[in-house]
DNA sequence: GCTTAAGCGAGACGGTACGTCTTGTCTTACT
DNA sequence: AGTAAGACAAGACGTACCGTCTCGCTTAAGC
């Protein structure tokens, strides 16, 4: 049962610092953009020391991704609604909401960017924001599953391949970012609404022809 | 009655200088990373004056987009195959390969980074790049919607969405670069097999259930 | 008899530290530079808290400056030897001697650096260390004038200057650090072996005319 | 006759740049003290960037010693006058007058400071100003001694160890500049007024016995 | 064949930001 | 209260690149 950390000797890590600087982080990236977010323009804002960053985050880009789950509501809800479709839709409706708040898209496009720019950060964004992300749809997904509703030819992962790829594509690759109407098109796709018990509606999901 | 260039003075561009800064900015992308594509290192492994770049190009990334044309074979086929079916699986072979070829995953992941840094390049890369991917998909689903091939449900934009949001989320946030498998998923979802001429197959598609 | 802090609460001052901090100081001038002394690096090396230092020293030279005190033995003999150019010869015996050992030479061209980029710290060397050199030598020049020994037309200001210019210029100017034949050439001009008993070569030893 | 660098390409070294950089140096030194000048102020002051700096000089102390080169006037006359005496006096004179001049005193302490820190500057420091300044007396004496005139007693080694010792002295040691009186009382040791033509009182001069 | 304008390799320049280092103060937990 | 440990704000260090500019050479079109 012994604590990792027993007692060390020494002042606590400044609260009241780590916040000013979460937030100089975040506040930079909305205004001015990730590219001129800099360690020393956290530091100004913040009223605080460079070294101080250093000693507690790996670069400037990890303290954005703290800043971004400290400032923003990442919560996603994936509780119980009784329906893999309700549940689903209240998953994209969460995330697209999730984007459209200020700065929020600024500061993901940033995170993603550096991630492919600084592959340890990558590890750790990976490791902390988009695979948590993963397991929150996994979640509905598994529920999905044990009710039996979810989409019988497609694999999890592949769904989660396709919500997560439409959504950071438009993010990334278009200025159109996700809506009501994108939900409701990722709904047909991967949650058709069942027609009635028994034969549920096949065909009217996405059928080709008619 | 356009002006092409109505005989200017002195001598004319130097294509060999053109041809080593392409490809010193590919080479260093490949062995060293995006990360450390400088303008400085293309001049000094291409033996060239930093001047010589910024007279030609906007930005590094300008040049390694250029370089990627250049030296990637950027072709992926739309002919026409016969069927949709067929000229999607041949879309889709041709983009994996492409990505999987030595160097052009990590500067395409590049390009994309520097997109979401650098608004102007991000304009540019939409055009030169983005844009024309996408149009070649279209011209393959011009034609499937002309033969009546193209599932019904699914407009256009979002199918493009979705096929590459899923090649750009793998590259970008997995290490799973697509390969066979995804593309046979990926058919299965976009591009049904056609069960017989006429009502192609219904539900068979991915239907929820049995 | 009233004691300036006549009882203070709380434990003494730790005697142990302190000679840590001072042989620290010193070994580390002595082994790695005077430039590479830093308050962090006596602190570690002493094993000690940076604030014990600040406590109790106005700056890490003024550390130095007390180390050299205990470490080196400052103790120039100025005792009555008889004749003013056997003290003369002992004092400056004593004094190469001091410059010899072994650190001691490092540490004072050190804290002569020192006085010059730090007035306070100036004022302090000079009184704690520059003048106690002179009035040493001031003892021995008094005794000497007592005696009728001196040289008439040097004043005693004039030749401390010369004694501690030389010695000082040789430790900072030059690497020929003084010897023997310094001192015996410093004697001959300021010291002359007396030709007779009565009065002493008077004007001879370097009063030209009159 | 080939020359060194016999042409070439790009552009050259910006004189006004180095003006600006050296005239800053001096002014920082002169105004807040060697203790205040630092790289960061220099490029500030002189509206010049830091690499600029740092390509051209080995350390901010060598922007300044260059700034006196060219700031004071370091000319310290060793023109013949006629006799050792006269020269001595001169020479005198004009090395007091030079650390009088404003700036110039604080800049020689800085430098001297430096040179024992640093040990690759003092290094330099030595060769173009310490040993300049011995090798414009050591001009003088040869003239002297060609002369007949100087004291017989007395190495040249040992007077510019006398001459320099203690005007460095005075100015690192205490806050005495060296003014006439010095100059006269040096003279009379190191140069005593010749009592006639012929013999110039040899022996007399600081020789005792013999 | 001379002129002249551009392209070119080289690299100096004014800047910005980097990540590190040290300073002197302040805070905590232990003795 | 004194101490060891160490977090903190401040700010200089020396480095790396940026994008611009200047030099002296080479190369062609146009006179």
């Amino acid at each position: 049962m012994a604590r990792a950390e027993p007692a060390r000797r020494g002042p606590k890590r400044n609260e009241t610092s780590r916040r000013a600087i979460l937030t100089a982080a975040f506040e930079i990236t909305r205004v001015d953009g990730v590219r001129n977010l800099t360690v020393e323009g956290i530091a100004a804002r913040a009223g605080v020391g460079k070294q101080t960053i250093y000693r507690w985050w790996p670069s400037k880009t990890d303290v954005l991704l703290e800043a971004l789950a400290v400032t923003a509501d990442l919560r996603v809800s994936v509780a119980d609604r009784g329906s893999y479709r309700a549940e689903l839709t209240e998953f994209l409706r969460d995330s697209f909401a999730l984007l459209a708040a200020p700065g929020v898209g600024e500061a993901l496009r940033g995170l993603m960017a550096e991630a492919q720019l600084d592959p340890d950060f990558g590890a750790r964004f990976r490791v902390d924001f988009l695979e948590r992300r993963r397991a929150a749809l996994a979640e509905v997904l598994d529920r999905a599953r044990a009710r039996g509703e979810a989409p019988a030819r497609l694999p999890d992962d592949l769904i989660a391949d396709l919500v997560f790829g439409t959504i950071w594509y438009r993010t990334l690759a278009t200025d159109r970012t996700p809506g009501e109407d994108d939900a409701a098109a990722l709904l047909d796709l991967l949650a058709p609404a069942v027609a009635r018990a028994g034969t549920p509606a096949e065909g009217e999901n996405h059928g080709p022809v008619e």
